[in-house]
DNA sequence: GCGACAG
DNA sequence: ATCTTGTCGC
């Protein structure tokens, strides 16, 4: 894949809303939810954006982590001009571009991604990290920090570990996890070559001292500019 | 028609 | 997402 044109993911797409949200429909058609990766993931990978210049400047970063230790491996950001506003519903047309551009960067390929955002759980089932894992191939689950849609599915409990199921039309579209006490639940969904089940697990697998997994945590530090985040290289 | 709405 | 200080408490 030609990852240097930022506009890989939507050769196919008019420019238009509408055309946006019919290639979301199309390419939902390609997720696969069944587990097809590298059991344990021998590399994880972490992948966030943020912005510059008042929103002018996308900026995306990503991170390798030991898939055991879940160590910091590799830190690396992109940046590119910022090409469409925030559309609720289409957040992959504007972020995907400098995600790609990050990818590139990366020295080796992860076995697993965590990229922060929905996966499935989306109205069309092709959240961020969804759209990231059908165009690149790799395995993905998505983490956002809110819902976009569905509803919980029961009551969560207050335990680490909690989880109760996100639905949406009738059928599961993620799961709501509480990875920390106290602290407002995650929404976790597959993105591509993860299953349900396998989503959560994954990201309470990587969960720390912190609400969010480290992949997630790690990239958000990096893409925030946070003091303290890993140096970039 | 009204309200909600990842980052 | 981003603009921003202090403050309360598991």
């Amino acid at each position: 894949m030609d990852t240097t044109s930022g506009t890989t993911a939507f050769e196919d797409w008019d420019g238009s809303i509408a055309g946006a949200r019919a290639l979301q429909a199309a390419l939902a058609r390609k997720v696969r939810l069944e587990d097809d990766f590298a059991s344990p993931p021998r590399l994880i990978a972490g992948f966030d954006v943020g912005f510059e210049d008042g929103g002018e400047t996308t900026r995306a970063a990503a991170v390798l982590l030991d898939g055991d230790s879940a160590e910091l491996r590799h830190a690396c950001v992109a940046r590119v001009p910022t090409s469409m506003p925030y559309v609720p519903g289409l957040l992959s047309f504007r972020e995907l571009p400098a995600l790609f551009a990050a990818l590139a960067l990366l020295p080796e390929t992860p076995d697993l991604v965590f990229v922060d955002g929905q996966g499935i759980a989306h109205p069309r089932r092709l959240g961020i990290a969804a759209h990231f894992g059908v165009v690149t191939g790799l395995p993905c689950i998505g983490v956002a920090k809110k819902p976009l849609v569905g509803t919980a599915d029961g009551v969560l409990g207050d335990e680490r570990g909690a989880r109760v199921p996100l639905r949406h039309r009738g059928e599961q579209i993620g799961w709501l996890l509480r990875s920390k006490p106290i602290c407002l639940p995650l929404v976790v969904s597959p993105g591509h070559r993860v299953s349900m089940t396998t989503a959560v697990e994954m990201t309470m697998r990587y969960v720390g001292r912190y609400r969010l997994p480290e992949p997630t945590r790690q990239a958000d530090a990096v893409a925030s500019r946070r003091p303290g985040a890993a140096p970039v290289v």
